[in-house]
DNA sequence: ATAAAAATTTAGATTAGCCTAAAAATTAAC
DNA sequence: GTTAATTTTTAGGCTAATCTAAATTTTTAT
């Protein structure tokens, strides 16, 4: 079957928003996609008469077994490439998402195999995230939490245990947010507070947030 | 100024019929593209518009000293690939081509400079092709009679210095053409006549043929 | 130098992907 | 449980790139 590239960005797409909620909504899709709702319509029809997903008007829409396979593949292509440009082009890995947005497109199956090859079959990309095998499997990635960590560990924050709204807020105000990259400096032997490093600024945060706050390595 | 793949496409077999003949025909570029010429004549105009081109209706095109450049980064992008596909992901020779035709239109500029200098500005792509450098100058690539090239050489027939009737007809009988790459096994001491390994075969040319034959080292 | 052949352009459709504006369905609010 | 607000879909257009068929221009052959 004939996947273009606009079906692919579509796919990964709600692939991605599936991990937030399992059936994706018109509005949400084309917000994260930059379109207008209309357009989300009329390209749900198509995909849906390709089998790619369930759609219920009105109703949003999933990923179909088919769409999910074909969602991998192209997952697994964009974190390649991502892994290849911070590691062998050494590109920043804060660069590699825009160039591996437009290589991922390149659907070639050799292609893909032997540049996995060539790279030494990496389970991560320099964002920290899985990256799916040719079969579609990936391993999760392992969960530190900051308060543990040892000291240099550098990681991307991905998970946060509390929710409440202070320290959501504690965390909004210092622009710590999920995705965010950040290494471990310090940690003190009197209170197990800790220093990190976020991009060019260092602060603070206490052993009762650390605790929260779930990295996963890089 | 904003250049679509197709585009791309356009200005490249533009760039590439010009070594044949300054002016190119909208019946030969058709041809070349697998397209209609319908469709070349609607493309002219646009890329005429652009100022990639000079054209004057019903009497061919050429590119303009912009095309020109364009054409040359397309080229570049494409060889670096290729170069990148054999060297690095041990891709056959004859297998680059198709995978390259779709790397080369990421136009990301670092990205392309970047994979330059990683593989260490190469000079000639895996076909014996120039690479441009990133102003779009290129090294001619060296021209060597078959008559005297040394045993193993490797290359590419590029150019016959002889074009009678007879010769080409002896050429298309073993199906020697512009472009076949060939392998020198053996000289014979009596009479200067050469085996070459074509592909899985192998055939014997004289000396009087093999002078007429320049081939490109790859 | 003219007629026939070949090449090229124009005219008018088609398809993919997108848009705006209007209509319809769902959800939220009282 | 109606009404209002929100979300989603439909209807109708737009652009890029393509096509076929018809018209036009150029080239070739007498």
């Amino acid at each position: 079957m004939v996947i273009s590239p606009t079906e692919e960005n579509y796919l990964k797409a709600i692939y991605h928003l599936q991990a937030l909620s399992e059936v994706v909504s018109t509005t949400h899709l084309a917000q994260k996609l930059q379109t207008k709702p209309a357009s989300v319509t009329d390209m749900m029809k198509k995909l849906q008469a390709k089998n790619l997903l369930h759609y219920t008007p009105y109703h949003g829409f999933s990923l179909s077994a088919e769409g999910r396979k074909t969602a991998l593949h192209i997952v697994r292509r964009h974190r390649l490439w991502e892994y290849f440009l911070a590691e062998k082009l050494s590109f920043e890995w804060n660069e590699v998402h825009e160039v591996a947005e437009e290589l991922e497109h390149i659907g070639n199956k050799k292609l893909i195999e032997k540049l996995d090859a060539y790279l030494g079959f990496p389970q991560f990309d320099p964002h920290g995230d899985p990256i799916p095998d040719s079969r579609g499997r990936m391993q999760q990635p392992e969960l530190v939490p900051l308060s543990t960590a040892p000291i240099a560990f550098t990681g991307v924050l991905q998970l946060v245990t509390d929710q409440s709204k202070d320290l959501l807020e504690h965390l909004a105000s210092r622009k710590l947010r999920i995705g965010t990259r950040l290494e471990l400096r310090s940690r003190s032997a009197f209170d197990g507070s800790v220093d990190i490093k976020m991009g060019s600024k260092t602060l603070t945060l206490t052993r009762q947030l650390a605790n929260h706050l779930l990295l996963k390595q890089i």
